[in-house]
DNA sequence: TGAAAGTATAGACAAGTATCTATACAGACA
DNA sequence: TGTCTGTATAGATACTTGTCTATACTTTCA
């Protein structure tokens, strides 16, 4: 059992009679949430996680999901943008593995 | 420094053969995460955690993030109705706090 | 080279949402 | 009771986004 203080994103903001968190700072932050704020990109991540090598191919995403390919490719893509996924061409495929340090960075806006 | 498993969210899930996140799952997930997901949110949040006790009206939000009262009370109920924060009627004032159990759910949706 | 399979992109459309103005509601107080 | 202040709601609008169909791109292989 570890003592967490979970409030990060609350406790380091700025104290009372100070500027408000920047507009900025902010901004990128919920980028960031707005990528995994998806129920359809939460699966695909649990899915990408829960396969073999933890790597996926699109081909093996849109039956489970019941989506048409270019929907999972528009997915893939914003998680990719926001760095949570990388791709890598294998032959016909391409290969998407979760890339965790980029989640850990996300993971750490809430804890500390 | 602390050894730890940021991404719960990613391993807690079915592994490799099994049913995909269930679809209420991830939309539960999402409908929390979305509330976090926007700038002008997060700011208002660490407005209210920056303030004295905690806590703010909605009149101490409105000029420093340089938006009508409508909007900011609209924040604030997409927040409440996300069980971030609740607000106290006192006098003619509403003072909102932080609900930090809550917050520490989603942050546990991140952090083993 | 041509065909087939996997993936990405373009464009359209419906649904959601962040913002505003106008207005209603709630509490304090003379 | 009436008025004033603080907050919430209603409705409108512009922007974003999740999904689709159609199509282009990429790689493999006969």
């Amino acid at each position: 059992m570890v003592t967490r203080i979970p409030l990060q994103l609350l406790d380091c903001l700025p104290k009372a009679g100070t500027e408000p968190l920047a507009r900025t700072t902010a901004e990128s932050m919920a980028t960031a949430l707005k990528a995994v704020a998806d129920p359809t990109r939460l699966q695909i991540l649990a899915m990408i996680a829960a396969s073999e090598n933890q790597e996926s191919c699109v081909c093996n995403l849109t039956e489970p999901l019941d989506l048409t390919q270019p929907t999972i490719s528009h997915h893939l893509k914003k998680l990719a943008e926001a760095g949570l996924i990388s791709g890598e061409r294998r032959g016909t495929w391409v290969w998407y593995s979760v890339n965790r340090e980029r989640w850990a960075q996300i993971a750490n806006l809430f804890n500390a």
